[in-house]
DNA sequence: GTCTGTCGCCGACTTTTGTCGGAAATGCCC
DNA sequence: GGGCATTTCCGACAAAAGTCGGCGACAGAC
């Protein structure tokens, strides 16, 4: 995990800002007006960024660290929409509209992110239509990620959608496992419970589809998962 | 169901825009350049407007029907992720991106729609960055929608997501049903089958929180629904 | 009016998912 | 290295959702 270049300057922002592709090509006087008054903030692990409801202005744009957008049951459970790591930007509906943001942002590690002014960004894209062209592009990716989670839930199993999960984000032939990312977060990001999971995984290593290790899932008959997955 | 005002011209296009939010301060000239090259189709019953992964370029306007938005599965089970009726825009992916469209879309009843040609909406959107927000604003609707959707899906059970439909759709007490609006449509609605719907439909009944007739549903206690529904 | 296909209804059954209690394994802190 | 909290694992069970066959009611077509 990247470490911040301890308490970041207002010029690393900008530096940053000027790496994402939604800022490319926007000229440094952009960037600055965009820098201003923009702040910083770090989290500890489990730390509410922002919760569903709020009237969370602005663009944030996750620095270091990894963060899940979730949205909660009376009974306790959990439902993943996004996982974000370093250099990905959040928030669009409190960014660009005045809605309260539907759901809530907590950090899964020691993370770092800016907050953008909402006024900086919408003035901005007024005048940038560029910029406006991003933003809405980066909505739709928004929706299409949105449409493809319901009809996971919706539409396929446990199993189904856990191998879809492994292929999504294996590299190679071999899932990563981050030191958060338990059965239990796993479950949240499939819609189920940890139980549930478990047997799950098991179920496909009895079909040596996989190899499960403390640290990696390794992938052993792909074409099996893809079937398994649709 | 009002009917078409038989094939329409474009100077109805106009009138129609003008009339609509997003539209709205928009100026003759304006409205007269989104016209342009609009096309007009009326669709069948069970017509399908565009496919899932299809180019759809350019933003439909319902005129009159109703359509839904779904996305299906393997076995033939489908979800659906929109309900869309008279006034109503859509494909806002298809129209101010160049993906392809992430669903499916299908005529519920005879209807008919305009299709403003992409390059129209787009062009005019980067000269009027009002028109810009308006587009921004309704895709935050629909991410909205869509993260209700999906923890509808995953966080509660057929009869809980039954009775926040229920509810949402009552005008008054009574939820009328068009005559599209089978069980199997409802079940579609809802991410189960009709067999379910049923089950739900008399279990509320059971509870004396519904009453059920032929073309309308009345709701008889809507405390205990909302207790359901969360 | 009759006919026909769709829709609604129902009971019995299967499968999937979720719950619970508790035992092992692991990682982390001191 | 010991101790504690978290995670994983497991079997048995409960609940929810889905499947199936069949029957009856209804709406629309002719």
């Amino acid at each position: 995990m990247a470490e911040p270049p301890s308490p970041p300057r207002r010029t690393d922002l900008i530096e940053h800002l000027a790496r994402l592709p939604e800022f490319h090509d926007l000229g440094e006087a952009a960037l600055i007006e965009l820098a201003q008054g923009a702040s910083w903030r770090e989290y500890v692990p489990d730390e509410v960024v922002f919760l569903e409801g709020d009237p969370a202005a602005g663009l944030f744009l996750l620095s270091f660290g990894w963060l899940k957008v979730v949205k909660g049951s009376a009974e306790g459970r959990e439902q993943v929409l996004r996982l974000l790591g370093p250099g990905e930007t959040f928030n669009e509906i409190g960014a660009f509209t005045r809605r309260p943001t539907p759901a809530t942002a907590i950090a899964l590690e020691h993370a770092g992110a800016w907050q953008l002014r909402q006024n900086a960004v919408m003035d901005l894209a007024r005048r940038e239509p560029d910029l406006a062209q991003r933003m809405i592009e980066s909505m739709a990716d928004r929706i299409v990620d949105l449409v493809n989670l319901v009809a996971d839930l919706s539409l396929r199993t446990v199993s189904g959608r856990l191998a879809r999960l492994l292929i999504e984000d294996a590299v190679g032939d071999v899932v990563a496992r981050r030191r958060w990312e338990t059965q239990g977060e796993l479950a949240s990001r499939l819609g189920t419970v940890p139980d549930v999971v478990q047997r799950a995984l098991r179920g496909l290593e009895a079909e040596r589809l996989i190899a499960t290790s403390r640290q990696e899932i390794r992938i052993l008959n792909r074409a099996g998962l893809e079937k398994l997955a649709q």
